[in-house]
DNA sequence: TAAATGTACACCAAAAAAGTATACATTGGA
DNA sequence: TCCAATGTATACTTTTTTGGTGTACATTTA
């Protein structure tokens, strides 16, 4: 992966809107995510077509979560913004990498990063917004948990 | 993190040379690894100055290992090509991230983080050049230590 | 002493990440 | 009804990272 800074800015906004349970505009989830309301509304485009968001517009319009915030993970957010979750490029793409030697440690290495990658994103799928907003989960809560 | 092409190469040489166990020059490095010759040089200057591989100049000169292959781990490979080793950018840096946010969830998103990127560096640790170039040694076994 | 090596350091290009600009469409309320 | 407040669409720009190259030089050994 790489987890971009764009990815934990739509983290940040899917958490506002999982504690405010209601409509908010651009320019308020910009301001109070300290982001820059373009960028913002870039990011907010791809939640809505990634369907974890539903906008409306007009006067009065704005954005909130379209499903329950315990239905939203990690992984999801992160997947519709930055695209498939993988540490090392070699494990996507049909990429040229250590796999394609001829030698036995290429493969593996490669079959060592599969499952450190496989374990990552079980950990990110087990963290949902709901968790993350809620007061009485703590981190350590979470990170127990996997 | 995003483990790049590049310490995916370094790792192919540091096998190599585990492997061979003697001096090998660059170019049949370059050529066995499928690297060009001068970017394989770049790789292995920074391999050397890491004191990972010990180089001899002039004619016969080449490159092998300085230490025992069961000591090397993918971690300080890793690490020396590619600097920390972070799932997010903002867990290295001073960046401004979710952490900076004044709310809760904004502090958790980025303790999840940590203890997945501990996990991540903890893995790397455990798997050395000597396992991966063991015949007795499957990936299967190596993946089942973590 | 020349050929076979590695060293130093600077440069370059492509890709990805991060962010911005412009013009437009819809809606609700005065 | 119409205009201000909103979101939409699409394309552009800038910065950073990645992946790689070029040139000139230093050392060693046959």
């Amino acid at each position: 992966m790489r987890i971009t800074q764009e990815a934990d800015y739509a983290i940040r906004i899917v958490c506002l809107l999982a504690e405010r349970g209601e409509t908010v505009d651009a320019n308020t989830i910009a301001e109070l995510c300290c982001i820059t309301q373009r960028f913002a509304l870039k990011i907010l485009r791809k939640l809505v077509l990634g369907k974890l968001v539903c906008s409306f517009k007009g006067a009065n319009g704005g954005y909130r979560l379209s499903g329950e915030p315990s239905e939203i993970t990690l992984k999801q957010i992160i997947e519709l913004i930055d695209g498939e979750i993988v540490i090392s490029r070699c494990l996507s793409e049909d990429h040229l990498c250590s796999k394609s030697g001829e030698n036995k440690s290429a493969c593996v290495v490669h079959c060592v990063f599969e499952a450190i990658n496989r374990d990552v994103v079980k950990k990110l799928e087990k963290v949902t917004a709901a968790s993350l907003v809620s007061p009485d989960v703590t981190a350590e809560d979470i990170v127990k948990n996997f």
